[in-house]
DNA sequence: CAAGGCTCCTGATAGC
DNA sequence: TGCTATCAGGAGCCTT
C-alpha cells in the first residue's frame, strides 16, 4: 500500500525514465483509472498526444508529471495497489493493466536507454488513476490545492501543525491520517509513527503538547526516511516499483501486522483492533489508551 | 462547518 | 469441491 516513500520511489523512478520524452499516444483500457479525468477517457488521450513531459514532482501521495509547454499536469494517485512500469512495448501486457502512455523516440530518449519503453498504469483494485488538471501559478494540479505538505516537504509548518492538532476535537490517528493536515501518512506509517512515540491511536488531540507534536513529527519522518532508504516499502506483492522491481521494507516494522508478536521494546504481546473499516496495531502496554476513551 | 462514516474495487484466504 | 464471508484501505462524498 503506497505511501509517502513508496511514491517517491516511483516520482524518482518516472524522473530517471519519462521526464524529457513526448507523448505519442495513450490508452485507456480501463474507464474507472481516469474517472478522476471528469471529461473522459478520450479527452485524457487526445490532450496528451505530443506533449512533452517535464520533472515529476509529488505531494504526499500524489504524483504529477507537469506537460512542458502548457500549464497542466498528469496527475497520479496509486490508491492501493496502483503501478507505474516502464515496460518495452513489446511486453505482454499485464492482467490488470489500466492505462498505457507511448513516447515518441527522440535523441533524448536514446540517450537514457529508454527507448523503445512504455510507461503503463497497472491497478488490481482500481481505487488509483490518472488525470490531465490545470496547474497553479506554484506548478501544483488544482485539484490537489486542499492537499497539506508532506513532512518531507522543508515547507512543511511544524508549529502550524501543531496549532491545528490543538483546534481539532478529534483523535490522533485521525489527524495523521488527514490528508488536508499532513499528507503523505496512511495506515502503515500512521501505526508505525504512533508506536515510536508511545502513543495510542485514540488519544485525543485537543490535548497534545508541542513537544508531543514534535517529537510524533520526528517519528514520522523517521519511519519514512528510512523505508525510503530501503527503496520504499510494502510488502504488499503488488507492490512493485517504477522499474518492475518489488520494494520493501516488512522487515523494519515494529507495529503494522504484528499482531498477537511480542512488542520489540517490552515484549507484550501487540494489539489488532478494528478502526475506521481497517486495522490498528498497538502496544497494549507502551501505548496505553486514553482515560476518557470516546 | 467539523467530524465521522460509507463506499468504490479485486483477489487472497479462512471457514463451512 | 465450491461457495460465502472477511479483509486489505485512500479519499471523495454524504450524513449527522
Amino acid at each position: 500500500m503506497p505511501e509517502l516513500p513508496e511514491v517517491e520511489v516511483v516520482r524518482r523512478g518516472l524522473e530517471r525514465w519519462v521526464a524529457h520524452r513526448t507523448v505519442a499516444g495513450a490508452e485507456v483500457l480501463h474507464p474507472r483509472a481516469v474517472r478522476r479525468h471528469l471529461a473522459g477517457a478520450d479527452d485524457f488521450t487526445h490532450r496528451l498526444e505530443g506533449h512533452r513531459i517535464g520533472a515529476p514532482s509529488r505531494r504526499g501521495k500524489y504524483l504529477w508529471l507537469p506537460l512542458e509547454d502548457t500549464p497542466q499536469a498528469i496527475l497520479a494517485h496509486l490508491g492501493m495497489s496502483g503501478q507505474l512500469l516502464i515496460r518495452p512495448r513489446t511486453a505482454p501486457d499485464e492482467k490488470h493493466l489500466r492505462i498505457r502512455v507511448r513516447f515518441a523516440d527522440t535523441p533524448a530518449s536514446a540517450d537514457t536507454d529508454a527507448a523503445g519503453t512504455e510507461l503503463r498504469f497497472v491497478d488490481q483494485r482500481t481505487f488509483g488513476g490518472l488525470s490531465l488538471h490545470d496547474t497553479t501559478p506554484d506548478g501544483l494540479p488544482d485539484v490537489i490545492a486542499h492537499i497539506a505538505r508532506d513532512p518531507l516537504d522543508p515547507l512543511f509548518d511544524d508549529e502550524a501543525f501543531h496549532q491545528a492538532l490543538r483546534r481539532k476535537r478529534s483523535t490522533i490517528k485521525r489527524a495523521l491520517l488527514d490528508q488536508s493536515l499532513i499528507s503523505g501518512v496512511g495506515n502503515i506509517y500512521a501505526d508505525e509513527a504512533l508506536w515510536r512515540s508511545r502513543l495510542h491511536y485514540d488519544r485525543p488531540t485537543a490535548g497534545f503538547t508541542r513537544p508531543r507534536t514534535l517529537e510524533l513529527l520526528g517519528h514520522v519522518r523517521d519511519v519514512m526516511t528510512a523505508a525510503l532508504a530501503v527503496g520504499g516499502t510494502s510488502f504488499d506483492s503488488l507492490y512493485v516499483n517504477v522499474n518492475g522491481e518489488s520494494g520493501y521494507f516488512d522487515r523494519s516494522l515494529d507495529a503494522y501486522g504484528r499482531e498477537g508478536l511480542p512488542c520489540r521494546r517490552c515484549g507484550t504481546p501487540m494489539r489488532r483492533r478494528p478502526w475506521m473499516n481497517r486495522s490498528s496495531y498497538f502496544c497494549p502496554r507502551c501505548q496505553r489508551p486514553p482515560r476518557v476513551s470516546s
